[in-house]
DNA sequence: TAAAAATAGATTGTATACAATTTATTTTTT
DNA sequence: AAAAAATAAATTGTATACAATCTATTTTTA
């Protein structure tokens, strides 16, 4: 086996390993943040765009979130037993689900934001460093988008 | 809210959902190439370490992985009934599990190399962009270690 | 050396992920 | 309008992830 196969099979060369360490490392450190407010990473990016925007379509936040309605109908399912969010049938096109986020949804938007704020303080980039490594992961992403 | 706790709420303004969700569309496209080969995208980084140092215990497997026994065992136990692998109790230390590759998991070392030359052409990054990136992604992952 | 602490890996329980399929409904086509 | 195609969300099945606990063994300490 030549060298240049070699290098290229060895786990610190892969790209797609590095991104999938990171984020994960990153996510564990989010868990004691979270655990204080009762939710989970996932639910709580949920969260984020449901705090963007109320009343998505799960299609919506599938998009948004890069996931598909076997992870989001359970989590949604979870965020609703936790009376964050309702689930409601659409009228005009009964397929269709709409979440909307309760009072308690709401008021939870508030408190969270020590959340960023600690994640930032753990993540130890300046803001060069923080601006290149988004634009990096958007080129990458919108590359695979075109494929 | 302020402003500025508006932003910092918002998803794309979020490092770790970036990462994460680059991570999760890159390994979705492994996906379809890893199927030719009947594994998984965890099975398979576990084998990239393996083929570069064959004979590691489970904890050294997961500190190289950042995964811990309850993801391996099971993980392992797979890549063993692939018959990829075998799983030895260490004779001085009962207590360790020694990984060996067998004769066709060494096999499949020879003919995987498509995989990453696949990826390498679905990643449409320039060799500057790709050093940057990984340098990035390691500069974040030795700032959080040290926490 | 006997008890206590530490360690490695397995097990358990909860929560993702996602492909594939199913169900119910709506839209398009003939 | 009836049949076919498309669509949204739910369901099913497999495979991670990881915290917490358990078990067996080894190392350290008193």
């Amino acid at each position: 086996m030549d060298k240049l196969t070699e290098e290229t099979l060895k786990l610190d060369n892969q790209l797609c390993f590095s991104l999938y360490a990171t984020s994960k490392e990153i996510i564990r450190r989010y868990k004691p943040l979270l655990d204080k407010f009762d939710i989970t990473y996932t639910q709580y990016i949920t969260l984020l765009v449901l705090w963007e925007q109320d009343g998505l379509k799960v299609k919506t936040l599938g998009e948004r979130l890069y996931l598909d309605s076997g992870t989001l109908t359970p989590l949604l399912t979870k965020l609703e037993s936790k009376g964050l969010i309702v689930k409601q049938k659409d009228t005009k096109d009964s397929r269709e689900t709409t979440i909307h986020l309760t009072g308690k949804g709401r008021e939870l938007k508030e408190k969270i934001i020590v959340v960023p704020s600690s994640m930032g303080a753990c993540v130890k980039l300046d803001a060069d460093d923080f601006l290149c490594l988004q634009k990096l992961l958007r080129k990458v992403r919108n590359g695979l988008t075109a494929e």
